[in-house]
RNA sequence: GCGCCCAUAGCUCAAUUGGAUAGAGCGUUAGACUACGGAUCUAAAGGUUAGGGGUUCGACUCCCUUUGGGCGCACCA
């Protein structure tokens, strides 16, 4: 229809306009409306009402228009409301069934690196780490869908400074690096990081050991080698549990051998400068409203720094893959960094033709609405959490069903998913145990549930399914029906904007529709008519969706609930 | 100091990027099972979108301003 608009405003006012009939938020009125009119009166001189009335004539003269549209109707003070006709909504949904991937128009396929802000290597793992792979599992997997070819990379930050932190802490303390321990990891981090905030001289210490490292000093590689080691172990315990899988395990340290690569070509490009000893790149415009800082690219010390490895990064990527596009996945706080970052790669001629994104996530902050702060020693482990839902949910259930261990951990992997997942990911975020244990209302268990209920039917009653007929029977019915229709135009703005909890709310949204569905109307009672094969071929292309909804957001479903 | 982000119902969040009457969940109140699984459904109450000004036919959305909160600003990641 937009087309179909496009072409009679060209026709009759010579213009072109890229017209948008938008989902009416006004079910009352219309299913869809339309409300360029006002642009166009700006335009043309005229009431927007004179125009969606000619318009409105012009639409209806179409073939076609009276079988797709019961109503088209231009109200004051000039807006153009659609009622769709039965047939055409049905015609549409025949279309879904029929069409791969429900008929969804696909975006141009791409070569795309996602970066989901990778893990630090030093740190114990804490619900920091949670919402990066949550949010980022799921964006990798919306732009699968979407044809694209995505390369997804951890990319551990494992050789800056909080190494060499970690050395000189297991030094100190004598431990050998084959006698290193996950434990022993996470206090010792905390703990060195906040000695060399006090203390200048064991900040250049391990300021050095980190330099001697990246320098290939055999000692310190040997404990690096055993902290990668560990932690990658505790890492991939996490990311096994909540379905998080990766096609590189790569990390700052393999981004070494690019860095004299990289360096000879910013050289040649004169982009270096001296400044207090440290070689930094300028990357401020003339049309900076504000001041942005220069990249740091090496040390005074000679050690090489988070901007840097990013760099050399972006260079293996381009070596070895070719990528249209650099996707990063990481806190807000981090944008700054990125626009450094991204202003060199433009100087340089071997990165310059990726296209750099960065996708920011809002900080992670304790019930108390501050940012999540790690406190000594006294980290929430993640594994805890999972127990703690795990027990909660258990303790919900009335009917004492027998879970498997992995029905149980899909429903607990669905309930933390769904909690993060529904938010909008550029949003500060409320870390709240007790937000992630509900099980009523909007929540993980209550879409798989949903699912569950519908596939039982379907499972019952097989044999229906075949074409939609051209009726439809009633509201529940009708709600439903326009509410998959959208499909296709969410997952173009979930697409655009890469925001998981576009397609979290849609999958809800359809949820609610199908549980008053389900409870109106009692399709078991029905005889073998046409409107059971007509409601349970409905009910099949719905659950149809979700499934690939529910994929999307990296939430399995369980066999029971 | 300079700059960025945020403020929506008691609480936690939406609002298709400027459209019509700002929507959900939790909580509260009142209802619905001799029907496909009640982790459900049907309702009600709850709002000066932090305050003020401006732009616009039209503002939670854009601009200015005040207040409150968060964050970032050269050798951490």
């Amino acid at each position: 229809m937009n087309e179909e608009l496009n072409k009679i405003i060209k026709e009759l006012y010579g213009m072109d306009i890229n017209t948008e009939i938008l989902k009416s938020n006004r079910p009352d009125l219309c299913d869809y409306q339309y409300n360029g009119t006002f642009d166009l009166a700006k335009k043309l001189h005229e009431s927007p009402f004179a125009i969606g009335l000619k318009l409105k004539e012009e639409l209806e003269k179409k073939e076609g228009c009276q079988k797709k549209f019961s109503k088209i109707e231009c109200v004051s003070p000039g807006f153009l409301n659609f009622t769709l006709s039965d047939a055409y909504i049905n015609e549409i949904l025949e279309n879904m069934i029929e069409k791969e991937k429900f008929n969804i128009t696909m975006p141009k396929e791409e070569t795309i690196v996602l970066d989901y802000g990778g893990a630090n290597i030093a740190k114990p793992l804490h619900v920091g780490h949670l919402r990066p792979a949550i949010v980022g599992e799921s964006i990798k997997r919306l732009l699968q869908y979407m044809n694209q070819k995505v390369i997804s990379d951890v990319h551990l930050g494992d050789y800056g400074l909080q190494i060499g932190q970690v050395i000189y802490g297991l030094k100190e303390e004598g431990i050998l690096p084959q006698e290193i321990t996950i434990e022993k990891l996470s206090l010792i981090y905390p703990k060195i990081s906040g000695l060399c905030k006090e203390n200048e001289s064991v900040k250049e210490i391990c300021a050095k050991i980190t330099k001697d490292l990246q320098d290939g000093n055999l000692d310190y590689q040997n404990y690096f080698r055993s902290i990668l080691e560990i932690s990658k172990k505790d890492i991939k315990k996490m990311y096994d549990f909540l379905g998080v899988t990766f096609d590189l395990w790569l990390g700052e340290s393999d981004a070494y051998k690019y860095i004299p690569s990289l360096t000879k070509e910013i050289e040649s490009l004169d982009l270096l400068k001296s400044s207090e000893g440290a070689k930094i790149i300028p990357v401020a415009e003339e049309t900076d409203k504000i001041e942005i800082p220069p990249c740091i690219y090496q040390k005074s010390n000679g050690a090489y720094l988070y901007s840097t490895t990013d760099l050399a990064t972006l260079y293996e990527r381009e070596q070895d893959y070719h990528p249209n596009k650099v996707l990063y996945v990481a806190d807000s706080r981090q944008g700054l960094h990125f626009t450094q970052v991204f202003r060199v790669a433009k100087k340089t001629n071997s990165l310059k033709n990726m296209e750099l994104e960065f996708l920011g996530l809002g900080t992670i902050n304790g019930s108390d609405g501050k940012p999540f702060k790690t406190r000594s020693g006294n980290t929430p482990k993640l594994e805890d959490l999972f127990l703690d839902i795990k027990t909660i949910f258990l303790n919900n259930e009335e009917h004492s069903i027998e879970y498997s261990e992995s029905d149980l951990n899909k429903i607990v992997n669905a309930i933390i998913k769904f909690a993060d997942l529904q938010n909008n990911r550029e949003k500060e975020y409320v870390f709240d145990i007790a937000k992630f244990s509900k099980t009523i209302g909007k929540t993980g268990p209550y879409v798989l549930y949903t699912y569950l209920r519908t596939k039982k039917i379907i499972k019952n009653n097989e044999n229906c399914i075949d074409n939609l007929s051209k009726t439809i029977y009633n509201v529940h019915d009708r709600n439903l029906r326009l509410k998959i229709l959208e499909l296709n135009e969410i997952m173009q703005y979930a697409f655009k904007t890469r925001m998981p909890s576009v397609v979290a709310n849609y999958l809800y949204e359809i949820c609610v529709l199908v549980n008053a569905f389900y409870e109106n109307n009692h399709i078991n009672n029905l005889e073998e008519n046409e409107k059971k094969k007509d409601w349970v071929t409905l009910l099949n292309l719905t659950t149809n969706i979700i499934d690939v909804l529910l994929n999307i957001l990296g939430m399995d479903t369980p066999s029971i609930m």
